[in-house]
DNA sequence: AGTCCGATGTATCAGCCCGATACATCGGGA
DNA sequence: TCCCGATGTATCGGGCTGATACATCGGACT
């Protein structure tokens, strides 16, 4: 099991399953589905590849994988691919819902894979991750109670704008368990800009 | 200038303002001020307090210091607490408005410690965090709009949300903008016991 | 009184991750 | 032609996290 950055691995495996790609791909697709908060290095890149080739569940291969703009091929790269053992991996990877599982950035990274779960698991998921928000939300506003009163006024409006924050997200949650009861067949696309 | 940590170094030279306090003491505090959701680990406090001492900006003493029940003073502590040249750093780094210095969790913590900054100065922290959100949602925005056809329902939603969650943040910031305009002769109310 | 247990308290360590950097090739523009 | 930025792979030092070790204290329970 890979205690070294399993959300990382798992973005990797998610992102080569649709397609093989070279490192440097793997990061602009990382970066960009992550990232735009988050940035993700090399040094975290790199190693995580190895790890999971050395698993097994990623292939090699130099080959040239369609490049962007047709190149003849000299290029040093490596691309990657899952391997069936991979696919299995991933998928067993994503359905669970242990509590670290699904928790803050982890949950952004599999949320970004949400679509390929059954309805079932995709219900569990919200389920779990809206419980464990609401225990984090409780313990947060006890102890903010506990230490009202010898706060100055900024900080308490940064604790009860963090509060609001969390119990918005909370919100969010219970309206995609509510979509998901009601109508799996149509997608949650209601955006009211 | 440290490098290491800095959040966490203004962090102690901010609670070490108010009354001397030893290791565990401290990262209760910290804790309790920024770890609802961050933790802090011993691994970072006790080499940011030797560092600091080192700096002489701290001065440990093997004193008693007040622990809340009376103690006889048989067991090891090592109380710090600051110098007049910790003082002056403090005040130093914590009027700083570079780039980087008051975004995300380097925000949490230094709002902690706004109320001791005059009105000119936090008005000034404001209105540059407010900038350098809006430029980052921007940013955001632009790429997710160069995306957004390519993602599923559950992706875009989840961008959709982030997004709101910034507009709030920076919504939250105008008011804090507005209510420093408006009552700036008298500093928004100093802190009561 | 004795004894266990959790809170208090200081300190260190392995492992891991980030940011920077090195090195090299390619395409394209002046 | 020649430089420059994008493409690409790879490594390293330093700092941080989570766990752990070690020790004392107060209180609860029998």
């Amino acid at each position: 099991m890979a205690r070294r950055n399993d959300v990382l691995a798992l973005a990797v495996l998610g992102l080569l399953h649709d397609s093989p790609m070279h490192g440097y791909e793997l990061r602009k697709h990382l970066t960009a589905m992550l990232g735009s908060f988050r940035a993700l290095s090399y040094g975290s890149l790199y190693p995580c590849l190895k790890d999971l080739t050395a698993r097994g569940w990623l292939s090699q291969s130099g080959a040239t994988a369609a490049p962007p703009h047709a190149l003849s091929g000299k290029r040093a790269r490596i691309v990657y691919q899952l391997t069936a053992e991979g696919k299995e991996r991933f998928g067993a990877m994503l359905g669970e819902s242990g509590p670290a599982s699904w928790d803050d950035e982890n949950f952004d990274v599999r949320f970004a894979f949400f679509a390929r779960l059954d309805a079932d698991t995709r219900l569990r998921i919200l389920e779990g991750r809206r419980t464990r928000l609401q225990e984090r939300l409780d313990g947060v506003r006890q102890s903010f109670a506990r230490t009202r009163e010898r706060l100055d006024e900024y900080t308490s409006e940064l604790q009860r704008h963090g509060l609001e924050s969390v119990e918005r997200d909370i919100r969010w949650l219970d309206d995609l368990i509510d979509h998901e009861r009601r109508g799996s067949s149509r997608g949650p696309n209601e955006q009211k800009e």
